[in-house]
DNA sequence: TATTGTTATACTCTATAACTATA
DNA sequence: TATAGTTATAGAGTATAACAATA
């Protein structure tokens, strides 16, 4: 059993930008022309914001994104979860026992395949994802309050375009 | 001593985003309403493929990020890497005993403070360097073919805003 | 034979406390 | 007293192999 105990810690310290030693004195530039350095960057800072809200829920975001994806997917199964957001199963394991145990998900058998089972959310457990889900997107309006909302969708759409490849139109893999 | 050797091994299977089970059947919508979801999906995507073309160097991206500090900052200390790239001091101190046993980088006197040590590159850490930004800048390219150049700039410029706050004009802390 | 969920486990990443030498 | 670099270590995150039950 990899899982202590029901409740995690959650604790980070998350380190609010100090601008302790000199830190303008550095030159970053290069780093910054790579999409792969800003986007960690910029991910880490939302992230940070995010442990700290959510810590009233005792959600990391990836238990949020699993509550997420079950409340609007309900009976989806482990492995759908797993494909959708790139976990391992055996990883997965135990955060849905953690769910579980605390009452917040439901497993139920699967309609059609007896080896799956399909996951819900339990009342209890949709009273705190809707509270969980205000936070969140509270928190999308404060950590990006310096963008415009359509400066927004501008950031949503190319960043979706880089980790979901554009597989639309003028696709080169077409029969003719 | 936490590093069993030199050379480390940088396997990792990154998983190029395989539709095994069904994928396109989850609703993933709200969660793509999030910036810190997005940034993070973008940034494991584009790591991978760093994580494989860097393999050649053993370079990891935060080996990377020291490495191009290093070469654009000649004599920059340990604190202000850590300042920089957001990296506590002592998970520093293994990465850079391994470049240096590497001999990619060497440790020289500080000219002011004799606590403190200025890092450089080595005539081989140059080479390797020159090397791997090259292959990092390819990377970019390769990516992010989907994004036009202007795409890229806005995405970076979005991301900048988003993990360095605009401390430019306008703000709200002016003493009059 | 392949897939679902699972256990056990190893490895990597991130964080804290505490020490020394110097400022 | 505070800071730079370091050690030791704990905790969280991520990976593989292998198994039973079912498809």
């Amino acid at each position: 059993m990899a899982e202590p105990s029901t409740a995690r810690s959650l604790k980070r310290s998350s380190s609010p930008r100090k601008a302790a030693t000199v830190e303008g004195d550095i030159d970053t530039s290069y780093l910054e022309t790579l999409t792969g350095y800003n986007a960690r960057r910029a991910a880490l800072t939302i992230i940070s914001v995010f442990l700290e809200r959510m810590a009233q829920y005792e959600l990391r975001p990836v238990d949020f994104s699993v509550l997420s994806l079950i409340a609007h997917n309900p009976g989806i199964t482990s492995r759908q979860l797993c494909g959708a957001l790139d976990i391992l199963p055996p990883n997965l394991v135990g955060m849905l026992r953690v769910l579980e145990t605390r009452g917040v998900i439901e497993k139920r058998e699967h309609p059609t395949d007896r080896r799956a089972q399909g996951l819900h959310l339990s009342a209890a457990g949709k009273k705190l994802y809707t509270k969980a889900q205000r936070t969140a997107s509270q928190l999308e309006l404060d950590t990006l309050s310096d963008l415009s909302p359509q400066e927004r969708e501008t950031l949503h759409s190319l960043l979706r375009r880089v980790y979901r490849p554009t597989r639309g139109p003028a696709a080169s893999d077409q029969t003719m």
